[in-house]
DNA sequence: CAATGAACACTATGTTCATTC
DNA sequence: GAATGAACATAGTGTTCATTG
């Protein structure tokens, strides 16, 4: 909630970010590093690159407040290639707070579609 | 041009404004803080309320690249209300600029309306 | 070397203070 | 008090460095 006194411009990356983190991590438990390669593809073509530190600062912060579950776990052949990797998934509240972040977000999503429009309006006109 | 070095998320701000300040003065004469009141009756219905700072800003930028000319001019009843206001207008590089700078915002604001379009698909799905 | 994480640095933006008529 | 402007402060985010197996 303190995260929508953002009553300003546009809506912060790192929102933005955990929106799609909440729903990658519900949907199925990964890490942090294959989000970041996931997230990076889909929004290649958008010239929208996040950074890897970032996303851990998303993770961090759902740990820090008991919204998400940490399970350490080994990848890779074993013996071979030892890779610690740390797996997500939401706690109970995370995923209550997933929900209502996720109606807080649609509003806030929403609000800034809204100011790009009128921009695009004010600037070219009503017909695109 | 360097401005647009700005690939990454959601455009800035400054950018978002300049397009606005140009536009307005291009149609009209008018000083920082008229402009600012009329961006502020604008956005007030998105909950974005732009500070005089960054208002100034803008219009120091504009005036350091040679973009607009400055005129200093005393607002109220004569002999009774002296404010000393600047008056801003385009240079005929101003002009120019503007066109320029139109054009590359209508690309990136448009980027930015699809990331947020992607987003509001992504999670809240096709129909709204 | 891949993954995680922390430290540090920079830029955008906001808040406060100063000045002038 | 309204308008302009500068100085200062903070937040958001990116870049670099460190660690581990």
């Amino acid at each position: 909630m303190s995260e929508f006194k953002n009553r300003g411009f546009l809506l912060k990356q790192r929102a933005f970010l955990k929106l799609y983190i909440y729903k990658t991590i519900d949907k199925h438990k990964g890490y942090a590093s294959q989000y970041l390669g996931d997230l990076r593809k889909e929004f290649k073509q958008y010239g929208y690159e996040p950074t890897h530190t970032e996303t851990y600062k998303v993770l961090h912060e759902l740990t820090r407040d008991g919204l998400v579950k940490r399970e350490r776990q080994i990848k890779g052949e074993k013996g071979v290639d030892f890779q610690e990797i740390i797996l997500y998934s939401l706690t109970d509240e995370g995923k209550k707070e997933y929900d209502l972040y996720k109606k807080q977000m649609k509003v806030e999503l929403e609000r800034c579609r809204g100011l790009l429009d009128k921009a695009l309006e004010d600037h070219y006109g009503p017909v695109r």
